[in-house]
DNA sequence: ATAATATGTTAGATGCATCTAATATTTTAA
DNA sequence: TTAAAATATTAGATGCATCTAACATATTAT
C-alpha cells in the first residue's frame, strides 16, 4: 500500500488525464497545491515504483499498475459518497471532503458491506460510473438533463431516484422513461430547466430534479 | 490538527496512562511497535506543543490539552465501531481495525450524524463508556456478566440489546433486570457462564448473550 | 556500596514530502 | 531565427518519523 500523499498524486494524474491522456508537471502541481519540484521529485519517486511513466520534460502517464490503483480509490470514493448520502442521510453537497478521507480506508471488508448495502451501485448520484472491484468500469459517464445546452434534443433514459414521490412527480409533469425531450431555457439563476416535450407541452424542472434525470443525446 | 502518528501517540499515553497515571518510554516504544529513540524524539515534540509534560528520566504525562486531543479521538474510535456493528452490520470482531482508521476521519458532521443515528449512545459494546463532544466521561466503565469471576455475586443493571428477541431470550431463561445472581461455573471452552439464581435455579447462559448483560457487583 | 542490569538519551543517518533558489529546456513570438 | 516567456529540472535545505550505535542514568541485586 503506497502512502496517503502518493494515492492523491495517482489520482490526481488519473483525473487530468482523461480529458488528454497525458498530464503536465505544472498541472499537477496546481491541483495537488504544491511547487513544481515536489511534483518533479515525486514523480521519480513513483517511476522507480511503476506507478507511473515519466521521462524529464515529457507528459506523466499512469502504468496499468497505477491506473489500477486510480480505479481503486475512485471506486472507494464514489462508494462512499453514495453512501453517506443513501444510508448515512447526509447533504451530497457535504459529502465530498469526508469521502476524501474514506478514500484512503484500507479494509475491503468495509467497501464490500458499503457496495452490499446500495445494492452494487453502477453510477454515483453525478452519473459517474463506479469501477468494479478489478478497477473495471463496465459503462460510460451518464448525461443528466443539467449537462445539456440549450436547443440539445434528448431521450430520457434512467432516473437516480427510485422514490415514489419522486416518480409520482414526474408523472404529474408527464414525463417517462423513452420520452424525447428538447431543452428550451436554462435559467441561470436558479438552475431550473424548460423543455420542449413531444406533447407540444412545455415542462418546468427544477435543477434538483432535473439532475436525477438520465438522458442519450 | 496533529498527524496520523501524533495521534496513535496520544491515543497510547491515555491508554496506558489509565492503569497507573504516568506512561513510560519503553511501554509507549512497545505499545506502538517502534523503538525507544523514536518515542524520545516523538515525545520532545509533542512536548513543545503542549501535548505532554515530559521530563528526562520521567514519566510520560498528558496535559489537559493532550488529555482532550485523547478523549476525541477515542469518541470516534468508540462511536465508529459501534456504527459498524449496528448500522452497517459488520461483526464486533472485525470492527476494531476498521475503527482504528475511522477513529483520525476529520469531520465534525460526520461524527455528528453517525451519534444520531445511534442515538447518543454512552456506551460501547464492550461497555466502554463513550466521551460526548466536549470530551467529558460522564458515566464509569459498566461490567458484563463475563467479566466477573466464579464465586462473585452481581445484580442485573441493564441489557446491550434491546430488541425483542433477545429480551424474549432472557425473559424465558427467567431473567430480569434487577435480579441478583451467583457466577457459579464460568466454561473455559466455549466461555457460557452458569448462574445461581435467587429462584434457586441455574441458568446457563451462552457467552454471547453473557457478554451482553450489564451487572453490579 | 559497587557491579550488573534495565531503562533512557544523544548523535547521526535515512526516506518521505515538501520548499526556495538557481539552472536548463522547450515553446512562442518578434 | 534568435530573444523572451513558459515550463521543467537540479541542488540543497527543512521537518517529520523512523532507525542503529554509542553513551548516560536509574534500579536491583549481590
Amino acid at each position: 500500500m503506497g502512502s496517503l500523499t502518493e494515492e492523491n498524486y495517482i489520482k490526481s494524474v488519473y483525473a487530468l488525464s482523461q480529458a488528454t491522456g497525458e498530464v503536465y508537471v505544472s498541472e499537477l502541481a496546481k491541483k495537488l497545491d504544491v511547487k513544481l519540484p515536489s511534483v518533479n521529485s515525486m514523480m521519480k519517486r513513483m517511476a522507480t515504483k511503476k506507478l507511473v511513466a515519466y521521462a524529464p520534460y515529457k507528459g506523466i502517464k499512469l502504468t496499468e499498475k497505477g491506473k489500477k490503483e486510480a480505479l481503486a480509490i475512485i471506486r472507494k470514493h464514489r462508494l462512499a459518497e453514495l453512501f453517506l448520502v443513501k444510508v448515512m442521510g447526509l447533504g451530497w453537497e457535504e459529502v465530498h471532503d469526508i469521502a476524501e478521507q474514506l478514500e484512503h480506508v484500507n479494509s475491503s471488508r468495509f467497501y464490500e458491506r458499503i457496495d452490499e448495502l446500495l445494492n452494487n451501485p453502477k453510477f454515483d448520484p453525478h452519473g459517474e460510473p463506479i469501477p468494479d472491484s478489478n478497477g473495471k468500469i463496465h459503462t460510460k459517464k451518464r448525461t443528466s438533463l443539467i449537462d445539456l445546452a440549450e436547443g440539445l434534443t434528448a431521450t430520457i433514459t434512467a432516473v437516480t431516484e427510485d422514490e415514489k414521490s419522486f416518480l409520482d412527480h414526474l408523472n404529474a409533469k408527464g414525463l417517462q422513461i423513452g420520452d424525447v425531450v428538447i431543452i428550451k431555457k436554462r435559467e441561470l439563476f436558479d438552475g431550473s430547466i424548460t423543455l420542449q416535450h413531444k406533447s407540444k407541452k412545455e415542462i418546468l424542472l427544477t435543477h434538483q430534479v432535473a439532475e436525477r434525470i438520465w438522458v442519450e443525446v
